[in-house]
DNA sequence: TTAACCGCTTAACACTATTTAACAGCCTTT
DNA sequence: AAAGGCTGTTAAATAGTGTTAAGCGGTTAA
């Protein structure tokens, strides 16, 4: 089963702090990687789908910001709350600019961790709800419309079935990102089984064909995974 | 009480919780379909006609923002009710802004809750009352008067049948949206069977002609869903 | 009263969208 | 490198739609 599981990376020196945070956002039903300090935390970050992270600022080895610079060096997008002494509070309040970056001082109760934790992911949904309801996307020199299931470049034009138009909205929304294929197939055929997936292959040969004249757009398969929209 | 026809979808990872709300609500009338996390939540929402959705904001797999914003792109329209603790009150009422929103703080009585669907309910069928007695709908440069059951461009008069006018209407009070076949059959023709199916397909074309000098407004079909007029 | 008309339904046929099937090729694991 | 599952592509079958025109019952006007 894909997980559309919301994935937290802990990286916390503390030994009890990190196995406290830990054990109660797996309560709150989010998987938890724990990690010890920043090296570690690197890692853990490569190895899973990390979808927030809650950063020590002061750590052996590498420290929060170190850490969080080099995660967003992969994946510019991810959300990061640091974990910073009281005394330290001025300091941080200039050490980040990122809209999507907060921070929380200790000592900390865990309503306000959870406060800051669903703020932020509100703020990643109403993003991707904009998204959902956008009129118009690039694709390079393409113009698509959703709305009117519509495809132009210069002269070109392409109407679209409702299903190439949902497929090719989804693939928008997470342009540069891979769409999971279950995730897809729920959202546009209501139903991950076997005879819509293959239904779905089908679809994306469709889109591949109205974009073969562009180079620099491509359709890429991960394999086991998804499908992700790609301009160069 | 004409709460049968209604159906609720109740999103709750708490089991006793989910239980008691699904057999009070059950008892005053309403359809009600329950399940324990977001994933689950969304395919339940896929496989019935829900007409308000009640979603716990923390559950494992998916959180109810997030289930919210899936189930908001499959049918814009559905109103939600967010269930969640009281310590995140103030959080909450920031979080969303869709009119059909509400939100009820946990621990709450079965009463307050009925109240908020009451009046959640009552909101959406003024919404429809007033679209189903509008006086005139705008489409682009013509002006569509359903009592008149008359649609004025400039000189050009035409006047329409009961059956193209109440079509139109429909199609006018869901602007830009797919108004479901069956429901327009229903709506319409009082019947959704085949022949009055294919009688719709005469009409929607009765209703195309009329506007093909307008390149700007189109009857779209969804395939398998129904039609939407859209005007650019 | 009958002929013309009108609104709607039904039928017929062409066409389009989507699913299913079949087979070839590819990726990952062992 | 062989096996098995996943993906790419094409073509067929099925289901849904677009359009035109004939048919049918009811109303209107000579």
């Amino acid at each position: 089963m894909e997980n559309k599981n919301t994935t937290i990376l802990v990286v916390e020196d503390d030994e009890n702090l990190g196995k406290m945070l830990s054990d109660y956002l797996k309560v709150k039903g989010f998987e938890v990687i724990l990690k010890r300090d920043g090296e570690a935390g690197l890692k853990g970050f490569i190895e899973s789908e990390v979808d927030l992270c809650l950063l020590d600022v002061m750590m052996p080895k590498k420290d929060g910001f170190t850490l969080a610079k080099e995660i967003r060096g992969l994946k510019s997008s991810v959300p990061v709350i640091f974990l910073s002494a009281k005394t330290m509070e001025e300091d941080l309040k200039m050490g980040f600019q990122s809209g999507a970056d907060d921070y929380i001082t200790k000592p900390f109760s865990m309503e306000v961790l959870m406060l800051r934790i669903e703020a932020i992911m509100r703020r990643i949904n109403q993003i991707e709800d904009n998204l959902l309801h956008k009129k118009e996307f690039d694709i390079n020199e393409y113009k698509f419309y959703p709305e009117k299931q519509l495809i132009i470049r210069g002269d070109f034009e392409k109407k679209l079935t409702s299903k190439e138009n949902e497929l090719l909205r989804l693939l928008c929304m997470y342009m540069g990102n891979v769409v999971d294929r279950n995730d897809a197939l729920n959202m546009v055929w209501g139903d991950d089984n076997y005879f819509n997936s293959r239904s779905m292959d089908v679809y994306i040969t469709k889109l591949r064909k109205i974009f073969k004249e562009d180079e620099n757009i491509q359709i890429i398969n991960s394999h086991g995974k998804g499908f992700k929209l790609l301009v160069d």
